[in-house]
DNA sequence: GATGAATGAGCTTTCATTCAT
DNA sequence: CATGAATGAAAGCTCATTCAT
C-alpha cells in the first residue's frame, strides 16, 4: 500500500535539535542522509526482514554513522514508521488516482479491473519489503491507523460508486476489497512471487468478483 | 490451520542425553514436561505476541527450570516449530475430517458452507496465536512446508471435489481455498477479531464462493 | 549515614526471574555474587565517584558477567539505590543504638559528645563512598526519603531529650544536628580527609554545642 | 561562593584561531557569544542540574552553534569550569567587600551577622546551580583550589579579626566559617530551599556562633 | 569565524544458551 | 535428569567532539 512520501508529511525529516538559520546547502545533504536511511532500512527490512532490521546495520547499509540515523530519528520505531510512511504514501496516491478516475467508471469490469490491478501494482513493486511491513514488523498504532484509514478510503470509494446500484454498498464494498486485497497479498507474499498461474489466477478472481457484482446488481433491481 | 502434533514427527521431544536403564515414570513425566511447556509457549504467544516470546519466560510460565526446557528443545527455533507444529496438526485433523467427508458433499452450497465453517473454526478458536504463528514468528522452512502442504491438500480436496464438474479444477480449488482463507484471515486478525458484520461478511463472501462456482459449472456444462 | 543492610530489607537481593524451590547451596552463590556487587559497586564510587559507575565496570570488578548484574539488579539505578540503602542501613543502626542508650544520657556534654562521635563515625569509615552518595549520585526518591526519615529520627530523638529541658526542642534539636552533620560532612569530604588540626576542630565544635544546649537550658529556666 | 569572572583569568574565552587584522567588533560579538553560552550553561545547570548539562543543550540554548561554542571552550570540563569561576568571582567580590569593611566592625554581633548573612546572600542568589557546581558537577583541580582559596581567603578574614581577641584565632575562625557555610548550605539546598523556620533557624545559628565566640574571647582574657 | 551534519566510543540492557551442582 | 546461576554477544541509544562547507 505505499512509496516514499512527499515531505511535508514526513516528520522525523526534521532533526531533534532544531535549527536556526536552516541553510540549503546543508539541507541537501541531511536529505540525502535522511533517503540513503530509508532506503537502506527498506533494503534491509526486504532482504531480511525484521529480525535482520537493527539500527546499526542500517546506518552501516547507509553509509552512515549510527548517530547520524538517530539525529534523524528518535528511535527504532520512528525509523520504521517513517519506512511505512513512505509505502504507504504510494498507496493513497493510487487511491487519489483512483478517486479522479472513478467518474468514468461506468462498467463493472472496469472497477473490478482497476481494483485488481492497483492492488498488483502495490505488491508487485516490493513484495518483501510490503510482507516485512505488513506482518513481521511493529508498527507504531499512528501508522497502523493511517493504513486502516487507506483501507477505508479504498473500501469508501468502492461503496460511493456502488451506492447508486446496489441494496448495500457498505458490505458489499468492504468484500470486494478484502477479497482483493487479501488474495492479491497472499499470492504475491507466499512463495517470494514465485507464483504459478499468476495470470490465470487473476482472471479468475476478476471472473469471480465480476459474478458477485453483477448478482448484487441485479438483486437491488427487483 | 492446525491441535497438538503426534510424537512421532516431533523431534525434540526425545531428550538430547539418551537415559539408560530408565523407563515409563520417567517418560510420563517428561511427557508432561514438554506439554507444559509448549503450552506456556503457546499461551504467551497467544497474549503477548512474538516480542513477549522469551525462551525464559516460556520455562517460568511452564514451572519448569530453563535448563529443563533445554533439555528437550535443541535452541528457540525448535521450541517454536513445535508449537507451530502442534498448531498445524489441528489444521490437518481437520482436513482429514473434511476428506472423509467429501463423498457425501453433492451441492456447491455444502462445499462452500464446510470451506467457509472449517477456516472460521481454525481462526477462531487461538486469533492471536493464530495471527502470531502466521505472520509475526520466523518458522523453519521445514514447518513452512508443512503448513504449504497443507494448504496443498485442502486445495487437492476441493479440486478432486471439482474434477469431474469443471474444466480446470486445479486453478479453481485453488482460487476459492485461497479466497476463503485470505479473507476469513483477515477478518479475523485485524482489530483482534472485533469485526462488525463478521454475520453478513461470512453470508455474502459463501454468496460470492456460489456464483463463481455455479457459473465455472455451468462453463464446463457446454 | 550508613554499612551492609540486613537482607530482609534489600528487596532487590530477590531475582527479577522468580524462582520456584530456592534452594540453600543455591542461595549461598547468589549471595555472593549480590555481595560482590554491591561491593565492587561501592568500591568504584569510593575510587572514582560517579563519572567512573558503570554497570560494565561494576560487573568486571565484581569478578562476574554483566548478565549476572542484571539478574539481581532491574537496573542501574536499582544497583546505585541498593548501594545506598547499605549505606543508610549503618546510619540507622547507629540510630537505633543511640535511642537505646538516650535514657542513660544525663548530662548535655554526654549528649554533644554522642552527637560528635557517631557523625565522625559515620563518614570515617568510607569518606568518598560517604561524598559520591550523598552528592554526586542521583538517588531514587525512595532512597532519598529514607536518608530523610533518618535524618528526622536523629532530630526526633535529640528533641525528645531535650523537651524536659528547653523551650523549643524541635527548633534546637534541628540546629544541633544539622550542624554537627554539615560540619563534620564538610571535614571529612573536602580535601579527602587530609584535615589539619581535625581532633582540635572536633574538640572546638563539641565546646560550642555544648556551650549553645547549656543557654538554652538556662533561658528555658527562667 | 561566587559571579562572572574577570576576562583575565579566563583562558578559555580567548578563540583557538587568533584573529588578524580584525579588531573590536568581532571581540564584541566573541565577548557576547562567550556570555551567552555561560549563561546558558548556568539555567541548564540551575534547572536540569548536571545530568541535563550537555554541550549540545547548552549551544542550543546559547543560540549558539555547537561548532561556535567549541571555538570558546576546548572542552566540556573547560566550560563548566568557566562557569563555575563565573560563580566563585561573586563570592570573591563579596570576600574583597568584607575585607574593606573589617575594619568598621567592633562587635561580635556585627561579624556573625556578617557572616551569616553573606552566606545566606551566596545561597540565595541561584540554589539550584549553586547545588549543582558545589556537588553534582565534577570540577577541575584549578576551580576546585580556587574555591578552597577562597574559603581560606574568608577564613583568614575572621582569624584576622580575632587575632588580638582569642588565643587561638585560626582554628575559631575555621569552625565559624566552616559552621556557617555548612549549616546555610545544608538549608538551602535540602528541599530546595522549601525550609521551615528558616529565620527561626537563622537567630539560632547566629546565637549560637556569637557564644562561641564571645566564650572564646572571655577564655582568653584570662 | 560560524555553522551544524556527521562521527563513533561508550553505556545500558536483553536474552538465548551453557554448565556446575 | 533437573536446576538456575552465570554468561556474553548483540542491540538500542547518547553525546562530546570534529571538520567540511
Amino acid at each position: 500500500m505505499f512509496s516514499y512520501s512527499d515531505p511535508r508529511t514526513r516528520s522525523p525529516m526534521t532533526p531533534k535539535r532544531p535549527k536556526r538559520g536552516v541553510r540549503q546547502a546543508r539541507q541537501v545533504r541531511a536529505q540525502s542522509t535522511v533517503k540513503a536511511i530509508l532506503e537502506a532500512g527498506a533494503r534491509i527490512l526486504a532482504e531480511g526482514g525484521w529480525p535482520a532490521f537493527n539500527t546499526n546495520a542500517v546506518a552501516m547499509r547507509a553509509g552512515v554513522s549510527i548517530g547520524s540515523l538517530y539525529e534523524y530519528f528518535e528511535n527504532k520505531q520512528a525509523l520504521i514508521d517513517a519506512i511505512a510512511d513512505g509505502h504507504l504514501a504510494a498507496g493513497e496516491a493510487l487511491l487519489a488516482e483512483g478517486a479522479a478516475r472513478l467518474g468514468n467508471i461506468t462498467h463493472n469490469a472496469e472497477l473490478i479491473t482497476a481494483l485488481v490491478e492497483s492492488a498488483v501494482m502495490l505488491h508487485a513493486r516490493e513484495p518483501r519489503l510490503h510482507r516485512a511491513l505488513s506482518s513481521e514488523v511493529p508498527l507504531s498504532s499512528k501508522v497502523r491507523e493511517r493504513a486502516e484509514r487507506l483501507r477505508q478510503g479504498l473500501t469508501g470509494l468502492v461503496a460511493q460508486w456502488l451506492a447508486s446500484r446496489v441494496a448495500e454498498p457498505r458490505i458489499a464494498a468492504q468484500l470486494l476489497v478484502d477479497t482483493t486485497d487479501a488474495v492479491v497479498h497472499r499470492w504475491w507474499t507466499e512463495d517470494d512471487g514465485r507464483l504459478v498461474h499468476a495470470e490465470r489466477l487473476a482472471f479468475e478472481l476478476k471472473s469471480m468478483l465480476g459474478l458477485y457484482l453483477r448478482d448484487l446488481i441485479s438483486r437491488s433491481d427487483d
